[in-house]
DNA sequence: TTGAAAGCGCTAACAA
DNA sequence: TTGTTAGCGCTTTCAA
């Protein structure tokens, strides 16, 4: 038996061992054993010996074996490489974040790794991304899809991949989706400055082709015609892509003749932008205040800020739960699950409307 | 020249082709040219006809060619798989996604992609994620360490494994590091209170074990140090793992027959603890607070949060960036980069120190 | 119960 | 400029 690189029996210190990794085949040359047996003992199969268990066990754990899951899956059969890759607009938003974490919890519990990364609603990074994903050979993708047309990844499904898609539908592709119920949610929370005597509610809105704004806004649409209200023009503005342009936005409104005494804030940042700019004007107890997605502090702020709830968690856990069931062969029809949102009564939403002077 | 699945001369419907994805092989043979040839244009390497080099790029569009990087690394010389590993205390905290994503960043520039996990301050599962990116085979490691001994990288470093550290220094290893000035950013933060008037100044810390940690508080000793002011031990409490926990001490502190007249809050959580016990004692004008960590609507509360801010995109970059230069054979010595903090005055830091009851 | 041989998709080394 | 052959580390298939 020679001596392998990195053994007990190398004589060569640390430092001058070579850039070596164990192969099954130093483990089975180490064990005395023939390669097939070392790769049944590491996945477990049985018929082996409990002797050669052993001794291949020990020489595996001499060299620091590590099997190459790249080598496994390209050999395989089913060709799975346990790792899954999941598409986020940003990485670093705190719903994507919770998400992704949830995502993972799941994974990990079936030993299966996530790649992860950013795609900022530009429809050619999703492509991107997913390329990237497919080259490594993914089991399975999770995406929270931006544009037009997610045609191009029937390719990806024909080759195997199985997807699931969450927090928006694709587009121009039958797929399953895990998604919050937006426009109930936008319904409650409109409902709700209606049933606090609102009457002139204003929709802020991110940008109106990503489809959860859209839903957003039909929401606050029906909300609005089931109360027999009108929606006045220059009460909705949409497209606002930024915090600061949310922040303009409530500027605006807050300069007109007429001004709102209710705000519906469609989206995180948004919610954000429309605070500082109520703050900076001392209107902040004065024009009521609803968000759609909760974030961290909206209980301290002054007044606590009333939001619709999503539960990333839960939507995580579920899209998981749905990718790993089509991965272990669910070939049921596609399925659209839709997770409840929560209106959370926090102040902001309660104020009464501020008589505006020209009615008073 | 047969047909090949997947192929517009394949006149089997889309739904009953095979689950197939083209191999170079497959490309090869629709151009009708040599593997290697194939491999050569995929790779871009100079040496091949112009002619051939549109032959084979229209095969492999017609194909829906991906290239498989799983076989390519295993092949390779370098073995590299174009993909590295991003070891996390936890994806949804917000630190740690701002990190993230500024990783991200740089590796997509480099067409690197990002397996990423969260440890959860456990040192087992560090290990576990480890071991399952190396058994991928990522060509580097970015890891915010928790425990006691990072020996066990040894044994991925001789591998050829690049890494680099981040937020904290790993136990029993040299290596790259990226961090923070933990140290002199808290002692900024003590020095600024002390400035405004505070003699009983609390210090309330995460667990006492993360090396951030008892960086903070030797920050907050220095400064309390310099400024001839003795620390009580009553006014110091560690090991505040939760909010809730943050929360609790502070309604202890407020308790106590001398109460603090301010507090340092040496990590985030802690510090949204606090203020939830500073609001809800209605004692937020009165206790002056500075937490270590900024975070998003800090300027909307009342008073405003005076903070010692990290930079985690900046952060970020340079871990990603000095990863990068080792893994494009920069062998220069180990390198801790300090990151420099910045004291961020927002009102609660400036609140003078309230006279007590039983010093009036 | 154990092992030998072939080959997954790709690139290195060499040949034409 | 193009192609042939071998083999990366592993699992499959088949034989002993």
């Amino acid at each position: 038996m020679t001596p392998l690189p990195g053994s007990g029996t190398d004589p060569r210190p640390v430092s001058a061992m070579s850039r070596h990794r164990a192969t099954m085949r130093d483990v089975a040359a180490l064990a005395g054993v023939s390669l097939k047996t070392v790769s049944r003992v590491v996945n477990r199969e049985p018929g082996v010996s409990a002797t050669l268990v052993q001794r291949v066990e020990a020489a595996a754990a001499e060299l620091d074996f590590r099997p190459n899951l790249g080598a496994r899956s390209l050999r395989r059969a089913d060709g799975k490489t346990a790792t899954i890759g999941l598409v986020l607009q940003d990485l670093a938003n705190p719903f994507s974040a919770a998400l992704h974490r949830a995502v993972e919890d799941i994974a990990r519990a079936r030993g299966v790794a996530v790649l992860s990364g950013s795609v900022d609603e530009t429809a050619d990074r999703e492509r991107e991304l997913v390329t990237a994903f497919s080259s490594r050979r993914v089991d399975g993708l999770i995406i929270m899809p931006t544009g037009e047309d997610h045609g191009y990844l029937m390719l990806e499904r024909r080759a195997g991949v199985a997807m699931v898609f969450v927090d928006r539908a694709p587009a121009r592709l039958e797929a399953d989706v895990v998604l919050a119920d937006n426009e109930q949610g936008a319904r409650d929370g409109v409902a709700h400055l209606i049933a606090h005597g609102h009457r002139r509610i204003a929709f802020l809105g991110d940008r109106s082709w990503i489809a959860t704004e859209e839903q957003r806004y039909e929401g606050f649409l029906a909300a609005m015609a089931e109360a027999g209200l009108t929606v006045e023009p220059e009460l909705v503005i949409k497209d606002l892509d930024t915090m600061d342009a949310a922040d303009a936005a409530v500027v605006r409104l807050l300069g007109l003749p007429d001004p709102p005494t209710a705000i519906f804030a469609a989206q995180n940042l948004v919610t954000i932008g429309a605070l500082r700019a109520l703050r900076d004007a001392g209107m902040q107890h004065q024009v009521a205040l609803v968000g759609f997605d909760d974030f961290e502090l909206a209980d301290l702020l002054q007044p606590a800020v009333t939001v619709v709830a999503q539960d990333p968690q839960e939507i995580g856990h579920r899209t998981a739960e749905l990718l790993f069931a089509r991965l272990d062969g669910d070939d049921s029809p596609w399925r659209v699950e839709v997770i409840a949102t929560r209106l959370i009564e926090r102040g902001s939403g309660e104020l009464p409307p501020l008589r505006t002077p020209h009615l008073a």
